[in-house]
Formats: structure tokens, C-alpha cells, sequence
RNA sequence: GCCCCGUUCGUCUAGCCAGGCCUAGGACACAUGGUUUUCAUCCAUGCGACAGGGGUUCGAAUCCCCUACGGGGUACCA
């Protein structure tokens, strides 16, 4: 058997979509697992709609979610170049193939790919005209997700517009013929293309490609109907670089867009997903996008990454939001993130999970301070206990720790009874990372400032 | 309008092609409980679906038909 060879085939018409990302990563997980190459074709006929700003957009998004191909921009082989805006030479060898065989026709100043069977009018409805429609046979569609596909084309279509651009049709399937693609993975939006291509192979005398229609990626509900759009929450790729989501992470969610693997597994490291994907295992219905499963897997991602990582990470967020600046205290920074990496699902939570850990103007909780201040004997638990965390020696966990418990069995009562009193005054806010570690990593000179500002405010 | 594709818990899905092992499994979310003397972690339990109707069959989530609903296409966009 020949060696497969997949292309992935954007127009870079605007920022890069989720469903877009899913097709290319498909693409390179198969190519990947047959050995295969995995091609890299801009498809740039639409001069009106491309931008540069939309190119480097979609080639920053593949590098970062770690989808490198074989052959395309940059890395040209024997089939380039991969602009199809720079391949209008071959286009008109292949135009000249059509025209040898007696299969279009000049009108209007376009070029109309003909089809073969017997011609008729008819008014048609969605144009609200008389057409002419050709009687041709049906056309299979072998699609590996869906089986076979038969349709029927029955109008000519243009295959050169009368400005000298050829369309998208005849340079796709001229540059598959070209880069002797042998399987299409690409939307279900372009099954219903798929007939026209066919028509066109078949014209060209050339065996056409398999095919692997994916579902489409559909908005939740919540934001409506209809496929997810550009608009919608979470539909950009550049929108999760920019929240700091883990790449590995957004990579294996669109991964679980449409696929899954028989036996349920969900978190994968990219050679798992490379071995285990399969085409025929692809899912025919739409998949609704789940904003809280990508942040639960970020989460599983999170968790999992090299503390290093973890910081390095977590300090772009945090000098993003202004929290930290240079020079940063490498050791306390590394302290809070160890307390941070069990507990928050997002790096754009950090700023606000951490925000007390680094400056005094953090935001206090209107909510936990009614809970929690206004309660009989606050300011006591806080008078009585700020001497005995003042007396230690060591600022550890254990100490502290044992400053409590000794404080507690003199009042008779429990520890618990200081806890949120104390992690309200230290933070602004009832909930957060381990009580005793949190106080170690604040260090006792914050801890102590603040349980002194505390009892001064709410007096 | 016409053509094509689809439809399993709120969501992602397993099971469907090769009908019985399905009182339909897993995950996210949610709820309750537990641990962690705090907590957005962790653990346990619970909630919860075969779109509807007909047919074939001893037996249907699985095969067939119809309906409904959803999606895509029907461009000199890709």
C-alpha cells in the first residue's frame, strides 16, 4: 500500500476556529499513526478575505499545540509550493487537461466544469429561476466515518471565476491529485462538496481519495443553535493561549470533540492519543463544546505538571495581572504556586486565587466577612492568638500548628474555632489552599501585620 | 423547496455495523455524605438517557419504515 498522505487545507480568513484546530489534529493523528505525512496547504484563493494577521494567527496555533507538518509552508518537498495563490501554473496544466477532454465551458466570462448526461430545464426554488440540470448518475461517497454516501450533482459549477481565479472546488482536488493525497479528513460542512469532487476526479481520470467527514462542533445550547461560531465563548484557539490553558490540555480536549476510545479513557500524553486514534472511531453526531470539561482537563493538566513548569507558567500570569515584577523572590514564588497547583483549575484563576500572597491590596469578601467577622468574639480570637504566633521561633507548619492547639486547649475550645477567622484576616476571603501552609508560605512578618490591621479595622 | 448527514443521561460519550451478556457503562456538571480540625482538592453515594410511532423477531438502543427535531449543502466563499 501506498503511504498515506493527509492535508490539512485552511483559508486564512480569520482567527483560527476550534472546529479548524479539531481537522488539523485529526489530520496529524492519523498521519502520524500510519506513518504517514502530514501536509500543510493554505488554501488562499479568496484574495478578498485573506490576511496575513490570520496566517500567522493559524500557523502560531499549530506550533503551540504541537502540530508540526512534513511538508508545507517552510518546508516545501517535492509538491510545493503550498500557497495555492502561488500555484496558478499548475492550475491552468490541469484546466488544459479539462479542456483537452471537452469537459467546460466559457459563460459569463467563468469557467463551468461540465457534467455528463442529458440536459433539461427546470425552475428551481432556492434560486427562484429556470436552471439548467444535467441527468448525471449518482456518485458513492466512500467515507470512513460514514460508510457510503451516495449524491447526485446536477448543475455545472464554476470552476474559474471570471476574474481568473480558479474556485475552491478545482484547486482542492487539483492540488490533492498533485500532492497524491490519499485521505481527506476535513468537516462534515464539506460533505455535500464532496459529489463536485468527485465529478472532478472522475474527469481527471484519477481515483479519488478516502474520505473521513468529522461531525460539526455545535454551540451549547445556552448560546443557541446552529454550529459553534467564532463569536461563541471558548470557539478560539488564541483565546485559550491567551488564558494560559495548558496546550497539552486544549489539544486532548479537541481531541474528545467527536472521538473517543472504547474503553473510556480521557486524559492521554500525545503518544496514547497518536497509537489509540482511530478514523472509524470518530462519532457521526454532532459534538457540543463543554466549557467545563476543558477546564477540568486543564485541571488534570495542571495538577500533573513539573512544579518548574508550574511556576513558570504561573508567573506570566501573575506579572500579566500586575501582581509580581522583577525580581521575584524565586523561592516564595515556587511556595504559594505548590499550594496554588493542587487547588485552582486555571491559570487565569490565579491572580485572583493568590492575589494576598503577593500584594496588601488584595479584595476582601463582603460575603465571608459578614460570615466570619461579625460573628460574637472575633476580634478575641484574634487579640489572643496574635501574641502566641509573635512568641515563635521557627515560622513553620508544626509550630504554628501547635501554637494553635495549645491556644485552643487553654480556651477549651477547638482550633476550628480560629481558622476562618484567621484566613479571613490573612486573605480577604473564606476559602483557599491549606490553612497551616498557606500561613508558613505568607510568612509570620504578613501574618502578623495583618491579623494587627484586622483587629485595629473591625474594633 | 430539493439533496445529504445525524439524533443514547443537562453535556462529552460506550454499546449499534456482526440483535440476547443493557435492570444501558464511563466522564464532566449537579446533589448529598465523608475525610482533610480551614478550603475551590480528595473519596463515596445519588440524580440522570436509548426523540416519537409502526414493523421484523422468541427477543431491538442495536435491523427496516414513517414522523419529529437538529445539522450541512444547494454561490463566480472556502
Amino acid at each position: 500500500m501506498n503511504q498515506v498522505r493527509v492535508r490539512f487545507a485552511p483559508s486564512p480568513t480569520g482567527s483560527t476556529h476550534i472546529g479548524t484546530a479539531r481537522t488539523a489534529l485529526f489530520n496529524w493523528l492519523f498521519a502520524r499513526k500510519e506513518g504517514g505525512v502530514f501536509v500543510l496547504r493554505i488554501e488562499d484563493t479568496d484574495k478578498e478575505r485573506n490576511t496575513q494577521e490570520a496566517l500567522e494567527e493559524l500557523i502560531d496555533g499549530l506550533k503551540w499545540l504541537g502540530l508540526d507538518w512534513d511538508e508545507g509552508p517552510g518546508k516545501e518537498g517535492d509538491f510545493g509550493p503550498h500557497f495555492q495563490s502561488k500555484r496558478n501554473d499548475i492550475y491552468a496544466q490541469y484546466l488544459k487537461i479539462l479542456k483537452d477532454k471537452d469537459r467546460v465551458y466559457e459563460k459569463d466570462g467563468a469557467i463551468y466544469f461540465k457534467l455528463e448526461g442529458d440536459r433539461f430545464t427546470e425552475y428551481d426554488d432556492y434560486l427562484k429561476a429556470d436552471v439548467e440540470k444535467v441527468k448525471t448518475q449518482p456518485v458513492v461517497i466512500e467515507d470512513i466515518i460514514r460508510g457510503k454516501v451516495t449524491r447526485r450533482e446536477d448543475r455545472d459549477f464554476v470552476i474559474q471565476r471570471s476574474n481568473g481565479d480558479p474556485s475552491f472546488h478545482f484547486v482542492n482536488v487539483v492540488d490533492d491529485i498533485a500532492m497524491k493525497i490519499t485521505h481527506v479528513i476535513r468537516g462534515e460542512d464539506h460533505l455535500s462538496n464532496t459529489s463536485k469532487h468527485i465529478e472532478l476526479f472522475n474527469a481527471f481520470g484519477v481515483e479519488p481519495p478516502k474520505f473521513a467527514h468529522l461531525p460539526m462542533i455545535l454551540k451549547n445550547p445556552k448560546e443557541g443553535k446552529g454550529k459553534m461560531s467564532k463569536r461563541d465563548k471558548g470557539a478560539l484557539i488564541s483565546e485559550y493561549r491567551e488564558r494560559n490553558f495548558i496546550p497539552e490540555a486544549v489539544r486532548n480536549f479537541i481531541a474528545l470533540l467527536g472521538w473517543s476510545p472504547k474503553d473510556g479513557q480521557e486524559v492521554f500524553t500525545i503518544e496514547e492519543l497518536t497509537s489509540r486514534f482511530r478514523l472509524e472511531d470518530v462519532q457521526k453526531g454532532g459534538a457540543r463544546f463543554d466549557e467545563q470539561k476543558m477546564s477540568h482537563l486543564n485541571f488534570e493538566y495542571m495538577k500533573a505538571m513539573p512544579i518548574q513548569a508550574y511556576v513558570q507558567i504561573g508567573k506570566r500570569s501573575l506579572a500579566k495581572s500586575g501582581l509580581i515584577e522583577e525580581p521575584v523572590d524565586k523561592n516564595y514564588l515556587t511556595a504559594v504556586m505548590k499550594l496554588c497547583q493542587e487547588k485552582i483549575d486555571s491559570f487565569e484563576n490565579l491572580p485572583g486565587f493568590a492575589s494576598y500572597f503577593f500584594s496588601d491590596q488584595y479584595a476582601i469578601s463582603e460575603k465571608a466577612e459578614n460570615k466570619v467577622m461579625k460573628k460574637e468574639g472575633a476580634i478575641d480570637r484574634l487579640e489572643e492568638l496574635l501574641p502566641r504566633l509573635a512568641a515563635l521561633q521557627n515560622w513553620t507548619q508544626t509550630e504554628i500548628d501547635s501554637a494553635f492547639n495549645q491556644l485552643a486547649d487553654e480556651k477549651q475550645l477547638k482550633p476550628f474555632a480560629w481558622y476562618p477567622i484567621v484566613r479571613f484576616s490573612v486573605s480577604g476571603t473564606n476559602s483557599g489552599p491549606d490553612f497551616l501552609p498557606m500561613l508558613e508560605a505568607l510568612g509570620k512578618e504578613r501574618v502578623l501585620n495583618r491579623l494587627e490591621m484586622a483587629i485595629t479595622k473591625y474594633h
